[in-house]
DNA sequence: CCTCTTGTTATACATCTGTATAATTCTGGA
DNA sequence: TCCAGAATTATACAGATGTATAACAAGAGG
């Protein structure tokens, strides 16, 4: 009756956090909360159910880890490509708008796993923090960069272009990896290019792709 | 052993079709789709879980039903306010902004049940059409209002800014909902008809409110 | 008064869920 | 070499889940 037994393999901490914490968030973008079970994450990270009581003690604290890591690689991907630029706002600006609107950040499974978390985010207050340090820390970062425009030091007036900015790029990301079928090859960019423009009524020229 | 036998009580199917599929937004609203059950569903609706069946099949139909209420009900209250002003473009594009960022229709609760959805829609072919026709109409809306601005009239340049001042739109409806505490009262208007103003190189005045 | 149909409720059932606990396997030091 | 102790696997368990089916109630038509 009963089947072989599962070899007996050991691997690092690490590797075991990492591989059940990937596979949550696999499942996650994939099917939703429901499909990310205890022995489908399990399962894919090559283990068994017990392991995740003995890394994270609770699927909780397993989802919470894997929502704090992936808002950290999220805003990273988006925000490590200003760095060969950060003495240039514009072209900062401008690199920051293309990364985050083009894949790997643009991405239909990436928005399906951001919005299973949202409702998470609402209930537990750990990951309400992270939620909304992320979102506040991408802003400002706008913000910084936009207040070394000329003409736009005012911090009050900085604000208030981040938030609209940061709004173009939310809301293109949103569409753009939902309904990938009605935007043409590069569009997506240039449409928030030409709108961030307008806002800030600063030519942005388009970033070169990596 | 056996509790009271709950009474039997006979209602229109209407009645009960709109009780189950209110129900099931209330529960998505409030706890995600692992709240949404069909017990739960049943119970809110005060009847038991044998209705869903009887009236929908399965449960996968009355999501797909209540999905598609959710979506109507939705444009409906963005777009009910153009309809007194719809001679003047300029006015319309004005309450049609801010009746999609104020409540009820900026809302975290909302929010979260358009991201509960979020993730059936890439799997259920049925919901995915609703999904796009939903947010093609409401972009085809403004398209209309921003051609019959003066020197908007190309379709293709309109098209473009449809989408980026649809943009802005529903990435400030995101964020106000999500994150309330931290916009000061009418902000998020403001900022959304300062920045389409600047799109769409036309100033546009506050709607009052209702 | 009696069926017949339809709406409604209750129960049954197989499966899944998260977690607790036991059993097994390996490693590292005495 | 041998034995704690940790890492890993397997099993147990109570409860939830979606759906199928049975039991029941009420009104309509003859």
């Amino acid at each position: 009756m009963s089947d072989l037994r599962r070899p007996y393999h050991r691997e690092t901490v690490e590797q075991r956090r990492d591989a059940l914490i990937q596979s949550a968030l696999d499942l996650m973008a994939e099917g939703g909360p429901e499909a990310m079970t205890v022995r489908a994450i399990a399962a894919r990270a090559g283990t068994t159910p017990g392991l995740i009581r003995h890394y994270f003690g609770t699927k909780d604290e397993l989802i919470r880890c894997a929502f704090e890591r992936f808002m950290g690689h999220m805003t990273q991907q988006s925000l490590s490509t200003i760095e060969p630029v950060v003495r240039d706002p514009v072209a900062a600006l401008a690199a920051m708008i293309c990364a985050s609107l083009r894949p790997p950040v643009l991405d239909g499974e990436r928005v399906r796993l951001w919005a299973g978390f949202l409702q998470m985010v609402q209930r537990h207050p750990a990951m309400r923090q992270t939620h909304a340090a992320t979102y506040l820390g991408y802003r400002d970062r706008l913000q910084t960069l936009i207040e070394a425009l000329p003409g736009k030091a005012d911090p009050v007036v900085a604000r208030q272009l981040a938030i609209a900015c940061n709004a173009v790029i939310d809301g293109l990301w949103l569409e753009g990896a939902t309904l990938p079928d009605d935007f043409a090859e590069d569009e997506v960019e240039s449409i928030a290019l030409a709108a961030i423009s307008a806002i800030l009524e600063t030519p942005l020229i388009a970033d070169r792709k990596i």
